[in-house]
DNA sequence: TGATTTGTGTAACGTTATAACGTATCTATT
DNA sequence: AATAGATACGTTATAACGTTACACAAATCA
């Protein structure tokens, strides 16, 4: 199912284990067939879609899946220091929030929390 | 506080009433003093601030705020068909989250569902 | 085989956001 | 009042993110 060119950008985004933008995996993986901004857009759809990675709103990034268990609900803990993502499972904050939906058909869940990481706070403070 | 420029922004925001990105906001007030992208920018930066205004970031949109009381953790429901928000109180969902913060100092929260609102469910289907 | 659909590469373009710089305005202090 | 330092503002340019349009190739199917 996955191309070529889907198994670069997953690899790349597997490796980094960081959140990297479409221009950052660009930047990653030029030299070899991939050269223009959709065809990274093409894979992270693809990729996206089969839940191997995620979108973070909050950086228009993209960070390969840190769940083994099929999460409907993954939220995300950034550092905005370091740049670090963790993933959580946001199940009981998501079945809270889908319960409220006003009459919503709800088909994607974004949660994120950002702020400093351990690691990062006692960089910073005396 | 607020000079001219964020009132006009603001008043827009108000009167829509709906997500607006910098330039649909920059369109808006145009013959207006207001010329340039990083005005608006100014100005939006200003009024998140003071919590009269959202950045949705689903939609790298923004709209005014629906919430009387200060909210610390607004969530929002996104019709991805009529582009519709509703703003509701996510603190039960939110603190559940934060309390899972993981050691992270948390300093801003994300809190977004989209998918389709009652009245397009009912303009879609059969 | 030919027709239709689906995937891929290329180029150009559109949208969102910020950097860099100069000017104006305000305030405090002399 | 004069000057100096800080803060806000306007202008231009450009960086960063994302999509459209189209041509061609590969797969699918009548």
């Amino acid at each position: 199912m996955l191309n070529a060119n889907d198994q670069k950008v997953l690899n790349v985004l597997s490796e980094r284990h960081r959140p990297m933008s479409a221009y950052d995996i660009l930047d990653a993986v030029k030299g070899t067939a991939l050269k223009a901004p959709v065809q990274i857009y093409r894979s992270l759809e693809k990729l996206i879609g089969i839940g191997q990675v995620h979108r973070v709103e909050m950086l228009n990034a993209f960070v390969v899946c840190a769940c083994e268990h099929e999460d409907a609900a993954p939220g995300f803990f950034l550092c905005k220091t370091c740049g670090e993502v963790t993933e959580f499972d946001s199940q009981n904050a998501s079945g809270l929030l889908v319960s409220m939906k006003n009459g919503y058909r709800i088909e994607r869940v974004s949660v994120e929390l950002s702020g400093t990481c351990p690691n990062c706070q006692i960089l910073t403070e005396p």
